[in-house]
RNA sequence: GCCAGCAUAGCUCAGUUGGCCAGAGCAGCUGAUUUGUAAUCAGCGGGUCGGGGGUUCGAAUCCCUCUGCUGGCUCCA
């Protein structure tokens, strides 16, 4: 008999051999049903595995992390069977399961595998699921294993195998039905289990992630336990196309491209700018009572600026390439990030330290040109705005600073709406201290700054090891939206490269020279990126203080329409911004027009309002609230600001 | 940049294997209607079928190429 622990640490007792299967039987039989894998002194196993000694065994359902990942591992192989019935000599690269479903890299040979084929190939699927074929573990020699991809002519399980014997790790093979797979496993019991099956997208993708190498296909696809789950993953999809900043950003009149101007250049129209400029304005606010000061730099600078950056040796060639003049050998560049000119604006005289930090902050429009494969509506483009600011201060400041970071992103965020939240702390790569530039005191210094302020923020952190930059530690805000997706936005780094590269400088107490540290930080990361995500988050009904029409008036018939403007009129001397529709239209038109256009309140007047003095209040999306004096109105309008 | 797909009126789309002057709805314009909580009616205008080249008696439709867009990959100072 073995002791199973579980991991409410209760200990049962079971024969050596048994399964998380038959565990969970002897609890009960609903639950059996629901079981996928389980966890067996922490690593994800087969439930149909056999147990051999005491083990601690937590059983994994489609409501676990791992359950998930179990069972769309196992659609990967149910795919890859499927693909290998209709595109005969498809070759196999990974499959692995994927936050969202799952995805298998291919080499279909002579086929190509479109959008089209996706219904043939979710028909395969569900014809194969339904064979309830176990997934079956075998434990065979790397040279068993080499010898049966050789047999079947797949190169790239070869090449997985070969990595794998450098690393002298076991191998096994998982197969159902007439699929064999190389696989660490593990699966789900029986290819039954996956009842719904929707392939999702193709894409290219480089084998192993190298650009270098063998473009495959990338088939991906999500499944489901059960039908219902499918139903919902589609409605919810649905609703991201809607709410999709591309399409919102058309029909609110917000932003638009043109190919005359150029791929990724986003010109805002007045209704998008108004919001970008609300939102800068906040901004500005909210620095100047933190210590920021404003400044301006020109669009470009000479090509020796970012030589003595080092842009120029990392980026120049796959950047904007030199503006040149009438002047022989004279070249400037688009600038591609403000903190260059923040640098000259530092140098361009001596510091004392009781000057620091100092705070030199800039809404500085930025060029990078960017792979036009890149390039996806507002999010990624060429040509953008920082609400950039670089903090030049002491070493033993930084704490500090980071703080006050903190509190002006936690302020913003609060303001916008997003309530959930998470920092991520990029550290060095313990492995490689060599890929980094500045002392390791400083590094040590800098992480743990950050690491406890944080802490003292109170906000919940991830800490990914290795994802420096290589010039300084960092900390990315990453934002939950309405729909539960996870966005990047504001960002904070602390950089040692540049004020080395510039020579910067303050007279320290000590009266001798000392080289001041910066951070870079972009609260909103770039205007563009964060309006796309902000539209996305609110589905087009921004936050009201934003809304770049607060009302609209409606008159029931032009007769009203002086009165409607006098009530705009006197709506405009309180701060609250609408328009009158003075079209002759009627009113169930004008209602339907502007809820479409999705502005807050609407506020219809006719022959009762105009004798009453009155405005008939509706709001957007909610319906009728009735009728109110303006003032009224006006109240109860602030009280929701 | 790479792989795959897409590009027809301002927008959303029809135009199935090549064949008479390329269609619809919405938007726009003009007129009528003076309207009470999500689309009033009528008339009119609008397209070198993304650009260029080719195949063909004939191309929106087939081929090549360029541009742009979409989905990923790679990249993201």
């Amino acid at each position: 008999m073995i002791n199973i622990t579980f991991p409410d640490g209760n200990v049962r007792q079971y024969e050596a051999g048994v399964t998380a299967m038959d565990i969970a039987k002897s609890i009960s039989h609903g639950l059996a049903k629901k079981v996928l894998s389980a966890k067996v002194n922490g690593d994800v196993w087969d439930a149909t595995r056999p147990i051999s000694s005491d083990a601690t065994v937590q059983l994994l359902t489609w409501d676990d992390k791992d359950g998930k990942a179990t069972f769309w591992h196992s659609s990967a192989h149910l795919m890859a069977e499927a693909l290998e019935a209709l595109y005969p000599g498809v070759k196999f690269g990974t499959g692995p399961a994927t936050d969202g479903g799952f995805y298998y890299d291919v080499d279909p040979g002579q086929h190509t595998i479109s959008s089209d084929d996706f219904p043939k190939i979710e028909q395969k699927m569900l014809e194969l699921a339904r064979h309830k074929n176990t997934f079956d573990r075998k434990d065979i020699s790397l040279d068993e294993a080499v010898r049966f991809f050789e047999e079947k002519g797949d190169e790239y399980k070869l090449e997985l195998l070969e990595k794998r014997r450098a690393e002298q790790a076991d191998i096994t093979l998982y197969q159902q039905g007439g699929f064999i797979d190389l696989c660490r496993g593990p699966h789900v019991p029986d290819t039954s289990y996956i009842k719904a099956i929707k392939i999702t997208k193709v894409a290219g993708a480089y084998w192993q992630g190298d650009e270098n190498r063998q473009q495959m296909t990338r088939v991906y696809g999500i499944t489901f336990p059960k039908q219902k789950e499918l139903a919902e993953y589609e409605k919810m999809m649905e609703e991201a196309r809607q709410r999709d900043h591309r399409k919102l950003g058309a029909e609110l009149e917000l932003f638009m491209f043109s190919d005359r101007v150029g791929q990724g250049l986003p010109m805002w129209l007045p209704k998008g700018n108004q919001l970008r400029d609300r939102l800068m304005n906040f901004l500005r606010v909210e620095q100047e009572k933190r210590g920021y000061q404003l400044v301006t730099t020109p669009h470009i600078g000479k090509k020796d600026l970012y030589i003595t950056s080092g842009h120029w040796a990392k980026y120049g060639e796959d950047s904007f390439h030199p503006i040149t003049t009438p002047k022989e050998g004279e070249e400037f560049l688009l600038k591609p990030m403000n903190c260059p000119h923040h640098c000259e604006i530092y140098g361009h005289r001596p510091h004392s330290y009781k000057e620091l930090p100092l705070r030199i902050a800039e809404f500085g429009t930025v060029y990078r040109y960017e792979q036009s494969g890149e390039l996806h509506g507002l999010s990624r483009v060429r040509g953008f705005t920082q609400d950039d600011a670089h903090i030049f201060c002491m070493p033993e400041q930084l704490k500090e600073e980071f703080l006050s970071v903190l509190d002006l992103t936690k302020t913003v965020l609060a303001r916008m709406g997003f309530e959930n939240f998470t920092a991520q702390i990029s550290l060095r790569d313990p492995d490689n201290p060599d890929k980094y530039i500045g002392s390791d005191e400083n590094w040590r210094n800098a992480e743990q700054a950050i690491i406890e302020a944080t802490k003292e923020a109170g906000l919940t952190t991830v800490t990914e090891l290795g994802e420096a930059a290589f010039y300084g530690p960092k900390l990315d805000f990453m934002v939950k939206d309405a729909l539960g997706r996870s966005w990047q936005l504001g960002t904070i780094q602390v950089d040692y490269n540049l004020p080395e590269r510039f020579g910067l400088e303050y007279i320290g107490a000590d009266n001798q020279p000392h080289r001041p540290v910066m951070i870079h930080r972009a609260p909103f990361g770039s205007m563009e990126r964060f309006i796309s995500i902000l539209i996305e988050h609110t589905g087009g009904k921004f936050p009201l203080w934003l809304a770049p029409e607060q009302f609209a008036i409606l008159p029931i018939s032009d007769r009203f329409n002086d009165y409607a403007k006098g009530v705009q009129q006197q709506l405009a001397e309180l701060d609250i911004r609408g328009f009158v529709d003075e079209r002759g239209e009627k009113v169930g038109r004008k209602i339907r027009d502007a809820e479409v256009r999705k502005v807050p309140f609407m506020l219809i007047v006719g022959e009762q309002e105009m004798e009453g003095q009155q405005v008939a209040v509706r709001k957007q999306g909610e319906g009728d609230l009735g009728a109110m004096s303006v003032p009224e109105f006006a109240s109860f309008f602030k009280a929701q600001l």
